[in-house]
DNA sequence: AGAATACATTCGCTTTAGCGTATGCGAGGA
DNA sequence: TCCTCGCATACGCTAAAGCGAATGTATTCT
């Protein structure tokens, strides 16, 4: 809304993307719909600093959160922009490649396998499979 | 020489591009190699401003740097990782959208023209055009 | 209703980015 | 050699980012 289609600002975009903690978050939430407690205990961060980083991504447009009892499920959105929509893809692609990424994900796997295992994720939703169906999950 | 090639930092390379100066920069530079002088009068920003924002695209090794007598020639280079060549490629496809970056470019186009009547640009060298050859100059 | 859970937000602080101004430095020109 | 030109860098400042700690807010459970 604050944007027109034609003038998108990549400005803001990529200072959402300047960080390093918030591209580990885009890489986990890559082809799926992730609870934030998830991403709490997968990166061994404070929750609020989670939160506060996944506030800042969806203020730039690029995830959406949706509510589901006490639990905040997030997920990659396309930008506004078409443009916009190829670099993201570029930059998920390039992060994959990345050692912590990867070893973030094979943990988020792990977890998912026995979250009666992890206190913190007892009764916590599952990740949802949006896309990407080379990933299998477990 | 501080990254492997496999584990590229992108948070380093979006913070780089996170600034609305810099990539009007870089879009000045998008196939040519363009003298510092065309970019203060082109902007119409202060020459250390100028400077500066250079200086940080060549730290995160986006553009490189060339002396020829007094004057400083910017260009872009290829980063060391083939994932980030490719984004930065989509980006500078993305900025020509731009109305700004439009119009940068066809003031730098004028002022090419007829460097001899803008006092600051007499006697400084033109832009060389590297690439895009369908980007004709003057 | 009251407590507990899952997450968001606020507060106070430290670090960093960006700016204008002033200064430094290398390369001609006189 | 001194001066000027083109550009880079240092300095002092202000604004913003990021953090931990504390607090607020829905929602669920009992």
């Amino acid at each position: 809304m604050s944007h027109s289609l034609k003038n998108y600002d990549l400005a803001l975009l990529f200072a959402a993307l300047a960080d390093r903690t918030r591209l580990r978050l885009l890489n986990l939430m890559n082809g799926k719909e992730v609870c934030v407690c998830y991403f709490v205990e997968i990166l061994g961060l404070s929750q609020p600093k989670i939160s506060r980083h996944l506030a800042y991504l969806r203020r730039a447009g690029i995830v959406a959160a949706r509510r589901e009892g006490k639990w905040m499920h997030y997920k990659i959105v396309p930008p506004k922009h078409a443009g916009a929509v190829k670099i993201l893809g570029e930059i998920l692609s390039v992060l994959s490649e990345d050692k912590t990424m990867q070893a973030d994900l094979t943990r988020l796997s792990k977890a998912c396998c026995v979250p009666e295992k992890v206190t913190a994720l007892s009764g916590a939703p599952l990740p949802t499979i949006l896309a990407a169906p080379g990933s299998q999950f477990c």
